[in-house]
DNA sequence: GTCTATATCCAGATAGAC
DNA sequence: GTCTATCTGGATATAGAC
């Protein structure tokens, strides 16, 4: 009995993965309003009143995926916090990771994208715009810390954090947006390059 | 008689203006599907039977501003091309120009976000995917050529033109919307940080 | 040229059969 | 749990009065 309760309750799980993975696929090529429900359902393969079996509505949705874009967003930014690298070889660690990922279009490269795409409309639930703005500082803060630690020990130059974080998580984010746009003409531009603008020359 | 025909074609124009301009505030914040044509005719300040009157639909509206923002961009690279200062010169003025433009936010930092938007986005019409496919190429072509300018006289780094264009647009088209989505806590980052990605640090 | 009223369409959400 | 059929609302686009 209880066995059947738990099989049920991961089917359930499974569904609304799947609801969620074809969904955060949509919103984040076309955005929240441009995607009907219709197109969830049927990228997820079923029909679509099954959808409200498991979402009372596509704002519900679409939150619930901003939320899990921020938490993990947030938690990769502090698991890099955490590493045992110097501060340069973080930056060049996030840099070469984050790349890697939008290469290879999976989820995390739609998450990514989805942040990016929502943060800049405002024809999302209000709900949305609110998880938006208690959290997209904290990406910025962590990668500011970090170049503060390497601004310490001379390795990393000395102007200001927030505009060097600044300057990380745009040229990042221009980066997956012009590889989600187009894609086949995207190449990866030199980790140096990208470096360079950290690096401390004064030696 | 000639007078009033002029004139009223003037008028005309007028109007057209009006709605180009609502519709650029509005498409490039909210994008093409959230806009709705009463929005526009609100924000232009008449009913939204008028609209009709000077578009077809709020697609061929789209279309216009799509093609308009294009123009505008490409023109402005190819002043910058022939402007009368050494590579390194361009690039930086090209920055702070751009920096410039987004930080009062006016018609020219809303057309270079609403390619930046419209590029990212499926959910528009095939026309204006042509114009894109078709244009959003020659900006990064036109740095390119800056940059291989720069390169020949030693002034900038021996690395691919290609992927120091890309981070040029990428690096700016991430700022533009970071701008657009978190207006209040924009401060506008260092030039010479910037700058470092493109300079020759051999001597 | 401009407005108001309305036809039409389409998408979100619901109801009910299986 | 899943589907099909349907209700309902809202938005585009049109028609027709002024």
């Amino acid at each position: 009995m209880g066995r059947n309760k738990e099989m049920n309750e991961l089917m359930k799980d499974e569904r609304k993965k799947q609801i969620l993975s074809s969904a955060l696929k949509l919103f984040s090529t076309k955005g929240l309003v441009a995607t009907k429900i219709a197109d969830i359902a049927k990228d997820a393969g079923f029909s679509q009143g099954l959808i409200y079996h498991y979402y009372k509505s596509k704002n519900e949705i679409f939150v619930e995926l901003i939320d899990i874009a921020f938490s993990r967003m947030i938690n990769a930014t502090l698991e890099l916090e955490k590493m045992e690298l110097e501060s340069l070889a973080k930056i060049r660690f996030a840099y070469n990771e984050l790349l890697k990922i939008y290469i290879n279009d999976d989820d995390a490269s739609r998450f990514h994208l989805l942040i990016a795409m929502a943060s800049t409309s405002e024809g999302i639930p209000e709900e949305a715009k609110n998880i938006i703005e208690q959290n997209f500082k904290k990406p910025y803060e962590v990668i500011a810390k970090i170049i503060e630690m390497g601004q310490k020990d001379g390795t990393i130059v000395l102007k200001s954090s927030v505009e060097l974080s600044m300057l990380f998580w745009s040229t990042i984010n221009g980066l997956a947006i012009y590889r989600a746009a187009h894609g086949s003409d995207f190449v990866k531009p030199d980790t140096e390059i990208f470096m360079s603008m950290f690096k401390n020359k004064e030696e």
